[in-house]
DNA sequence: GATAACGGATCGCGCTACTATCCATTATGA
DNA sequence: TCATAATGGATAGTAGCGCGATCCGTTATC
């Protein structure tokens, strides 16, 4: 398959695969001259798997850069989960707005994250990005002065508890070890925005039965 | 309070603080004269909510002040739920890809949403942008050929609904409309990367104790 | 043997979230 | 009182991201 066939089949556009491949996102094509190359059927599921991340779930093309990465790597499921959860959605800010962003040790935000895993009995390793994540939003909260602690979150955190045995369970039926990976992704990731999407449809529906018609 | 100190009581740089008048987020302040301007305590609520929103949530300034305009129109709460609901993350992509983008219909990712809507038996707004949200992510799964369909995320949607009630009930305790509305905002919009990393720790956890070490 | 497609590289573009600079005006303090 | 600094308002510039457009010499295709 050259790449005119590969921006067919995938509705990519070549100037975009060339992006992606010169950003090693999509290996290169097996050379067979000085200026052909031959692609794959694996080359045509990653470029999907790419423009899923990136179209659905808007992940940077640099986030998409690592999970794949992480993907391609051999290594057992549990290190791709945790590659996968340690990918960063976005850019960073810049300073200001704190000295505790500057700050070498854990921010009270980030001691509470701890609290709150030791208290679930979870096993994680310690430098993982979602607890600096949870410590950041702990730390606005309590920034903002809204009354919500790390206590408040338990209760979020044994239905999350439970979501993650759904999501194992999703991690049946696949063959290779490669298209094991790609299902941890698409389980772990794509399903993101669906869940807040579905969570944004409970609360639309409580807080009909609850709120509607009763201002102050 | 004048800007230099609205600045320093922030941490936002005062460049950023006129970009924010400039572009509404901000409210402008009290005019005393040609070129002199009152801010008050509001105004520090409201940059600090925006830090947040934009800092921690990553939301873009645009979708800030679509939430910001909900918060401020006064309205009853389930109003303010289903405007900032609807508030869009981030730029939408280009079209190409497939023809379902530009159809006016439902795709089939969006017809099963509304099926697991029904099956749920919650009452939302046909129109709800989260609605389009989880059908373009069963469209993904679907492309892909994941094996995720909708009755797979009825487990999911049973554990949202009871997330939501956790929601519903952070909400107690607001004195005001507008702090109500605030609350809102936060419960809805900051907690979202809260769950998912709540969720990633989960999931590391049980894929330790379910795949460490066992590779093909 | 003309034409089209190929890969590779470079340049440019539109967007976002700011940042920097200039300006005339107004507060501030020795 | 008068130099200095800060203020608000406007305009211009910046960095990064995700591409698209174009040129190039080479290679397939009819």
């Amino acid at each position: 398959m050259k790449i005119s066939e590969l921006s067919r089949r995938s509705g990519v556009s070549i100037p975009t695969i060339k992006y992606y491949l010169r950003d090693g996102l999509l290996p290169q094509g097996q050379a067979t001259a000085a200026n052909q190359a031959e692609y794959g059927e694996e080359h045509l599921r990653r470029l999907r798997l790419i423009r899923t991340l990136v179209g659905v779930r808007r992940l940077s093309v640099s986030a998409v850069k690592e999970i794949l990465g992480a993907i391609t790597e051999e290594g057992d499921l549990h290190q791709i989960f945790g590659i996968v959860t340690d990918a960063r959605p976005a850019t960073k800010l810049k300073k200001q707005a704190k000295e505790e962003e500057t700050a070498e040790g854990d921010t009270p935000g980030v001691a509470d994250a701890r609290r709150l895993i030791t208290e679930m009995g979870w096993e994680v390793s310690p430098g993982t990005a979602a607890i600096q994540t949870l410590g950041d939003v702990l730390d606005a909260l309590a920034d903002v002065d809204a009354g919500i602690g790390w206590q408040s979150l338990l209760p979020y955190a044994r239905l999350t508890d439970r979501m993650s045995e759904l999501d194992v369970k999703q991690m049946n039926g696949a063959s290779g070890l490669l298209e094991l990976a790609e299902r941890a992704v698409l389980v772990s990731v794509l399903l993101e925005p669906a869940l807040l999407a579905l969570r944004r449809l409970a609360q639309e529906d409580k807080s009909a039965r609850l709120f509607s018609g009763t201002p102050e």
